[in-house]
DNA sequence: TCTGGGGTCCTAGGACCC
DNA sequence: TCTGGGGTCCTAGGACCC
């Protein structure tokens, strides 16, 4: 089997370079995308940033303790989804088999057409790849090479930025083996510390372990690295990473949900942030013209765990008979688990997700199933009309009153 | 007066069916 | 007086990713 060519292409610090381009007295200015102090963290950090140890996903009021003069700027998530689409649209020409993993990050793999890039060598496939981007986006991208998913990624990151990397079949073992073993894909924070306890610090000391070994050394390891996990990051570590590129991945959930300003002591509010949260689950479900058969309620209370920085959570979710895309429905759910028992208040954080997940017409051929009440249908295509036209502040269902959402922006580490 | 919001995947126990 | 084992669905929680 001749090994496969994937490129992972990763845009350097997306969003803050967005608006450096955008707007030219910003460049060479430390910033950050993000929510502002004091619950508030990094999305995305200027270069000139990172020279202050600011990061994605730090605490807001920690990057400022680093840098007083950092700019923050709220994000534009609209404008960076215009933005990503035309990447995307430039990533499509080097290969059919594109697997977005972000707004700006995206899997390529370009195996099965070598041959229509004039049987280039990958570096050089590479190499037009990132040109083509910059010149007709202003943006720059870094781009890894690789046999598997994984090493292509790591080497993205490696190389940033402005990076460009391949890394051989036969040259995968001596990259990965003086990694720390933090950099594996899927090693977090927890198994991290779990991994550095029972001795494994590097990507290669895990790599050298024999089969046999793997079982006892989970024991030592613990803290929930079951055996099964501990053999799956063992092959990830030797540079066996048999995921393929998957191009047409669904969606398998929709969820919405804000922390508040401050913490919420009053059912109500929370009952209208439910709403909220609903309709604007609903409004996504309709626009990609599916629905689901489980809602979701998640909470966050004020009671802090451990590690730091996280909180104690709560999940309720109820499963309905039929698929759903009606944000009355939703919500109506949504409130009967809130008020099912007893939560610890007061509440940080609410949030309303969507699971279980079918396309609207597969749905209908199967089991003639209505995703709304009929009464509701009118309803929900005038919101959606409205919506469309004016933005999701225009119209709300029911009285309101509770804070807006705070804007959505997703983190993007280790560009 | 100290960590967001969008997701995915995995595990584990219990219910239920055959 | 006794009760296996496999499969599937549901729910809750947690780790991880960007």
């Amino acid at each position: 089997m001749t090994p496969r060519v994937i490129l992972h292409a990763d845009m350097d610090a997306f969003y803050a370079s967005v608006e450096q381009r955008d707007r030219p007295e910003l460049r060479g200015v430390a910033l950050v995308v993000g929510g502002k102090p004091p619950r508030g963290v990094v999305a995305a950090a200027s270069y000139e940033a990172r020279r202050f140890g600011i990061r994605s996903a730090m605490p807001s009021v920690e990057a400022l303790r680093r840098c007083p003069d950092l700019v923050f700027l709220p994000g534009d998530m609209a404008k960076y989804g215009r933005e990503s689409k035309r990447i995307f649209a430039i990533f499509a020409r080097y290969s059919p088999d594109v697997e977005p993993l972000s707004l700006d990050e995206a899997f390529i793999d370009v195996t099965s057409c070598l041959r229509a890039h004039g049987d280039a060598p990958p570096l050089e496939i590479g190499r037009r790849l990132k040109d083509d981007v910059l010149r007709e986006t202003g943006l720059c991208v870094s781009v890894g090479i690789g046999p598997v998913k994984m090493i292509a990624k790591i080497a993205s990151d490696a190389s940033k930025p402005d990076g460009l990397l391949e890394v051989m079949p036969d040259e995968v073992r001596a990259f990965l083996a003086p990694l720390p073993i933090g950099r594996l894909w899927g090693v977090g924070p927890v198994t991290e510390a779990a991994l550095l306890r029972a001795g494994l610090a590097t990507v290669g000391a895990l790599a050298d372990l024999e089969v046999s070994e793997l079982a006892r050394r989970a024991q030592r390891v613990g803290g929930g690295c079951t055996p099964a996990a501990l053999e799956r990051l063992w092959r990830l570590a030797r540079g066996e990473d048999a995921r393929e590129v998957e191009p047409e991945r669904e969606a398998k959930s929709y969820g919405e949900e804000n922390t508040f300003a401050e913490d919420v002591h009053d059912v109500r509010v929370l009952s209208d942030a439910i709403g909220q949260h609903a309709e604007a689950v609903a409004r996504r479900l309709r626009k990609d013209e599916v629905a689901g058969t489980v809602v979701r309620l998640k909470v966050k209370s004020t009671e802090r765990l451990a590690m730091p920085g996280k909180y104690r959570q709560y999940s309720r979710q109820e499963s309905l008979p039929e698929a759903t895309d009606d944000g009355a429905t939703i919500a109506r759910t949504a409130r009967a688990l809130l008020a099912r028992g007893e939560l610890p208040m007061p509440v940080r954080l609410i949030g309303v997700a969507v699971a279980g997940i079918r396309s609207r017409t597969a749905s209908m051929g199967e089991q003639m199933s209505i995703f709304a009440p009929p009464r509701n249908r009118e309803l929900n295509r005038a919101l959606d009309a409205i919506t469309a036209r004016f933005g999701a502040g225009a119209v709300r269902r029911g009285a309101g009153g509770a804070d807006k959402a705070s804007p959505t922006l997703g983190v993007k580490r280790g560009e």
